[in-house]
DNA sequence: GTCTATACCGTGATAGAC
DNA sequence: GTCTATCACGGTATAGAC
């Protein structure tokens, strides 16, 4: 992280990338341009040749977060047949996005809402949770999902569950992004409990 | 929050209370002492006469949310019986301790790792985290828990169910902590799917 | 595309009066 | 216990040379 990553020459993309993995450790509001700098391995004043500022990237970096999610809303798999299926399929799918834009998806997720930028992503966020949310809600009417345990409260609980899995995922790591994936939507519909 | 709260003497204590709950709204690095004077309803000089600085009131913060934590790990209910008993005694419990004690554990889930203070609190965290994963480990054992997930995949699965109470959580909504305590471990154990 | 130099402002923190 | 005044520092951002 100290370590300049030592490109000759930086485009606004390859600077995007550097900025999402140094924000992701000091977290936007820790990095300063100097850390930035740092670590694209230019100077603070080089930054501003490819990118209006600090907050440009971060809208760069949650724009490209939120694409992805929605993306999975319009998918065959998310769109036709039952409720459940398509509850299932989401909640595996958002998981499989997350781990495959890993970097972009847990600043998304980390967003505060301090500037302009901040709150339009969280805008956005809650019409992501309240479209999955709709979702469980069919499958609970359907009879395909428990009725003791209350739709807001178990869509709450399943996406915390989903977008926690930022907080230790590391991709090279021991686990497989469908690994995780297949695990995660097997303990929401199956339960954890022997059989 | 740009409303000042009008005490008319403040103490450590008091200034807390006033401080963890502007951290959790605008997160740590982003708030200024100036943030917590409007906040507190005195100038930032006065905060001086009260604690060293900010990173002082972090570090009041997160040894409070510590302590409730490793409090759950020493009650008889987590330290006899069956481990998928002691695991489901602390999964429960450690949640009540998050919504009972909900700002000062938020704040703990957040912290980045950027000051001396920060990096501690992390080290505690991990240390609790691989306490619950050793009682998963032994259920599983057992034959209580599911053998086809794997072990570690399955407390951190359950952690970050746990842990994502806070970013929806808020005392004096429609759920009260002992409801989502007893339905995130009905989730966790019994799954999602309709009998 | 990157650099050095610099403007300008907000930050955390302190001194000392009341 | 709180205030006003002030400090040194590091923050984002810009100007202009190479």
């Amino acid at each position: 992280m100290a370590v300049a990553k030592r490109a000759d020459r930086h485009t606004p993309e390859s600077l995007l990338a550097v900025a999402v993995d140094v924000f992701n450790v000091r977290g936007y509001d820790g990095t300063s341009m100097e850390d930035l700098a740092k670590a694209a391995g230019i100077t603070k004043s080089s930054i501003y040749h490819h990118v209006a500022g600090k907050e440009e990237l971060l809208r760069l970096a949650v724009t490209r977060a939120l694409d992805g999610l929605f993306g999975v809303l319009v998918e065959p798999g998310a769109t036709e047949g039952a409720a459940v299926d398509r509850f299932a399929y989401v909640v595996r799918r958002t998981c499989l996005e997350l781990v495959e834009n890993l970097p972009y998806v847990t600043l998304l997720l980390r967003v505060r809402g301090n500037t302009a930028t901040e709150r339009e992503a969280l805008e956005l966020r809650r019409e992501f949770d309240h479209r999955v949310a709709e979702l469980a809600a069919a499958a609970i009417s359907d009879g395909d999902l428990r009725a003791d345990l209350d739709p807001r409260l178990t869509s709450r609980l399943v996406f915390g569950l989903v977008n926690s899995v930022v907080e230790w995922y590391r991709p090279g790591g021991p686990e497989s992004g469908t690994a995780v994936a297949d695990a995660l939507t097997s303990l929401v519909l199956g339960g954890l409990r022997a059989r």
